[in-house]
DNA sequence: GTCATTATGTGACTTATGACACACTTCCGA
DNA sequence: TCGGAAGTGTGTCATAAGTCACATAATGAC
C-alpha cells in the first residue's frame, strides 16, 4: 500500500473526515508528506503556531503540557494510525500543548496551507467541513452537560475504557494523571479503583492498570 | 436603513460573522427574507429539520423544551438583534428545542439552502467560516473543563452576569429555571441567592432578580 | 371570594469528594 | 549501597451540594 493510501485509511477513521468520498480522501492524501523523529524529539511546543495536522504512521507522540509548578503532565499518548491537528490545520491558532516523541516516530504531515488551497478549489468539501464542524459543535455541548456532572465512578469508567481502545487491556498511566484526566483527587482516583480490585474488574501495579472485565466496565461508563 | 443593511448589523454583532468583511455581509444580507409571527405561534418545534438562521427584528422568541414531566422550560430568551441558528443554517441539523414567539415579532430569516449556495459560489467565505467555527470549537473546550468545575456560586454569578448583559439588571426567570441553567438543585440557587440578598448584590421577587452590584457579582464569576 | 397552582424560603439529613497526613513500596541515580 | 523521589494505600475530617419535607406567599381560574 502506498503513503498515500496509508494515509487516507488513517483520516477514513477520524469522524471529521469518515464521511468524504474515497476520491476527496484520495486527493486530501496525496497532499501529505512524512517526517521522522528520534525518541524524545519536540514535534511543536505550546504557543507555536498550528500549522499542520499529524497522523501518526509508527512510534509514540505524547501530547503534555508543564504544570504551573514545572512538573509535566501527558494529557494523551497518540499511537500509530491516531490523527491529531485536525483543528490546527484549519483555523491555524497556537498549539495548546506540547508534543514530542516518545520513540522513534514516523508522521504522516498534511499542511494548513496546502489543506487550505485545496478547500478552496473545491467548496463542497468545504462545506462537508463545515457540517462535520458543526456536529463536532453539537457533540461537544452535548458532553459538556452529560459528562462532567457525572459522578466519578462513571467518569472514571469513560475514561478507562476509552484508553483501552487506545492502548489494550493494559493501561500505562499514573493514578494521579488519571485522576488529572478525570478532573478528581488521586485519592479518590486510588479508591475507586481499589473497589473495582476487589469486584476482580481489574488489577492494579505501580503506573499500570489492567483491565479484567471491560464489559462490567463499560456497563459503569453507561450509567444506566 | 434597508431591510438588508439592518440585518447585515445583526450578523456584525455576532461573534460567529464579526469579522467578515462589509461587501461580504452585504451579500449575505442580500439573501435574507423577513417572516412575521403573532404572540404564541411556534417558529419550531425540537425535531424539526434546522433549515434557516433567524435574526430578531422586533419582538421576542423563548427558546424552550418540554420536559419529560410535560412541563415547559424556557432556555433562552432571543429580543431584537438576537441571532440563533446559526449552527443549524450550516448543518441542517435536527433543533433540539421549540422556539414560539412571547409577542408580534419579526423575524429575518437567512434559507439554509440559499446560503450554502452562496458558499459554494465564494469559497473563501466558506474558509473563513470554517475559522469560526474552529474557534468555537476550541471556545468551547476551554469553557467545557473551566466553567462546569467551579463551584456553584461561580456559576450562578456567571450566568446572572451573562443574563444582566441581555436583559438589563432587571432579569426575569424562575429560580427554579435558573437552577436548570447552572447545573443545581433549585434550593441551592435559592440559598445563596438568598446570601447575596444579605449582601446586598442583589434583589429577590417572584420570577425576578433584581441586579444591584454587577461589579461584585462580576468578581465573583472571575474567581480570582 | 375560594381554591388550586406555582414560586419561594428554610431546616434536617445524607453523601460524595476534596484536603491533609502518613506509612509503605519501588525505582533510580550518585 | 544509600537515600531520596515517585507512586501507592488508607484513615480522618471538613465541606459543598443534593434530597426531603414542609411552611409561606403570590397568582390565576372559577
Amino acid at each position: 500500500m502506498s503513503k498515500q493510501a496509508e494515509f487516507a485509511v488513517i483520516l477514513k477513521m477520524n469522524p471529521m473526515f469518515a464521511d468524504l468520498g474515497a476520491d476527496e480522501l484520495q486527493r486530501i492524501s496525496g497532499l501529505c508528506h512524512t517526517q521522522h523523529l528520534s525518541s524524545g524529539e519536540v514535534l511543536f511546543q505550546k504557543g507555536d503556531p498550528g500549522n499542520a495536522l499529524f497522523g501518526v504512521r509508527r512510534g509514540q507522540i505524547r501530547i503534555e503540557t508543564g504544570a504551573t509548578d514545572g512538573s509535566r503532565l501527558t494529557l494523551n499518548f497518540m499511537g500509530p494510525g491516531d490523527l491529531f491537528g485536525e483543528v490546527a490545520v484549519l483555523d491555524g491558532q497556537e498549539r495548546t500543548a506540547d508534543a514530542t516523541a516518545g520513540e522513534a516516530t514516523e508522521l504522516f504531515v498534511l499542511r494548513r496551507e496546502d489543506f487550505l488551497s485545496f478547500l478552496e478549489r473545491e467548496p463542497k468539501v468545504a462545506i462537508r467541513i463545515i457540517q462535520l464542524l458543526c456536529q463536532r459543535i453539537r457533540w461537544q455541548s452535548e458532553r459538556m452537560e452529560e459528562s462532567v456532572l457525572q459522578p466519578l465512578p462513571v467518569r472514571l469508567a469513560r475514561r478507562l475504557c476509552a484508553l483501552a481502545e487506545d492502548f489494550g487491556s493494559e493501561v500505562h498511566i499514573s493514578q494521579e494523571q488519571l485522576g488529572v484526566f478525570v478532573g478528581a483527587a488521586r485519592e479518590s482516583v486510588n479508591r475507586q479503583l481499589q473497589a473495582w480490585r476487589k469486584d476482580k474488574i481489574l488489577d492494579l501495579q505501580r503506573g499500570r492498570i489492567l483491565l479484567h472485565d471491560l464489559t462490567r466496565l463499560n456497563t459503569i461508563a453507561r450509567n444506566d
